[in-house]
DNA sequence: GCAAATTAATGATTTATTCAAG
DNA sequence: CTTGAATAAATCATTAATTTGC
């Protein structure tokens, strides 16, 4: 996996970028300046760390599960031992540095997602279509006025909705977004038109 | 943003490990102590990376095998059964919907909410805080290279955060598009003010 | 020490733009 | 062409930190 070198955002302190060009008259980083971490690489640092400590406690509770048979291996009742868990806090407590949540932490498997974060698009998942009736009850919230629900709202109604047909969160907000751009730029184009003195668009 | 890192102080009550833990107190590393690491401690998180780097992909391959042996093993997250059996075929007139089905179908009450849409921001619910365990996770996530997580995956990323706290998907989603974006900034004013001589913003 | 006042972080909302499926 | 999806950016608002005056 290795990607542990990778998705260090504020890269690691290379010795420093000799600003060649030098700024005459101003500050620039020194030797010493440049063997310090910054606050923000320091966070990385031990966020990276949190990370590797929550992978490795999943994998080795995995591991340990697997070892002892492979009798009961069952998504929800999924006893966590903690144990395992000894090791990484040991390792990472030598620094003030807290393995997420070694100990503390989620009795689920932590699921790895994927998502790639630069690449293009990947090969996106069919994009939904609203039943007649998902998009009428939308319709029907639009007109009353509502824009785009956000919080415990947007997942209200999403509840509501999935009960007319297949959808998520993420399609109600799109949908709401969309409807309320695509209504304002209408808008604009019909007054442009307007003024224009062109027979305003449908 | 930096101190935010703070270690899951003290991890919630969980029945784990029993004695092992030496509970660091209330105390967590302020951006004054990290700054004040010496070169060998950061020498060290260094090596604690790399450590955990490896053991990662040990226990990775480990699993791999393991899994494999065993092979009845389905992975948490995949199923996501799009609820088409049932899917309504409602026709609707412009508000009630009726949905035809075996047994109970009750005419559809849409409910209504309440957004007032114009009108000054009423009073706003208390804003969502995420608790230590969400965002280490968040973090890790993050981390991973993860960027604003959309459609069906947000949800299940909301659920399983949900069991370590309060959350939506709104919070999710508002999250990472910060972390995104405040990340970036980070960056650009870093860079901003290296080329203008000046020492990087902590 | 403590609480009011200020500031820094960061969660929430909205808009605009662009891409791509159907 | 229509419309669902994805992303970025700007801005607002609230909460946590920190400072300040007593």
């Amino acid at each position: 996996m290795e990607q542990q070198a990778q998705p260090a955002p504020s890269p690691a302190p290379s010795p420093a970028p000799p600003a060649a060009e030098a700024p005459p008259p101003q500050w620039r980083p020194t030797a010493e300046d440049a063997a310090k971490l910054t606050p923000t690489q320091l966070d990385t640092l031990r966020h990276q760390i949190a990370a590797f400590s929550h992978v490795c406690n999943q994998a080795i509770i995995l591991a340990q599960q697997k070892v002892e048979e492979g009798k009961s291996f069952n998504a929800p009742g999924n006893s966590l031992p903690g144990r395992g868990a000894g090791v990484m806090h040991a390792l990472s407590s030598s620094m003030g540095i807290s393995a997420s949540g070694a100990g503390a932490q989620p009795s689920y498997p932590a699921p790895v997602y994927n998502k790639n974060p630069d690449g293009p698009r990947g090969p996106s998942a069919p994009r939904w279509n609203p039943t007649p009736a998902q998009l009428a009850r939308l319709e029907e919230l639009f007109l009353t006025g509502m824009g785009t629900p956000n919080g415990e709202l947007r997942t209200q109604i999403t509840e509501e909705l999935a009960k007319l047909g297949p959808i998520n969160e993420a399609n109600v907000y799109n949908w709401f977004q969309n409807k309320k751009a695509r209504m304002k730029k209408a808008e604009r184009e019909r007054e442009a038109a307007l003024a224009a003195g062109r027979p305003p668009p449908v």
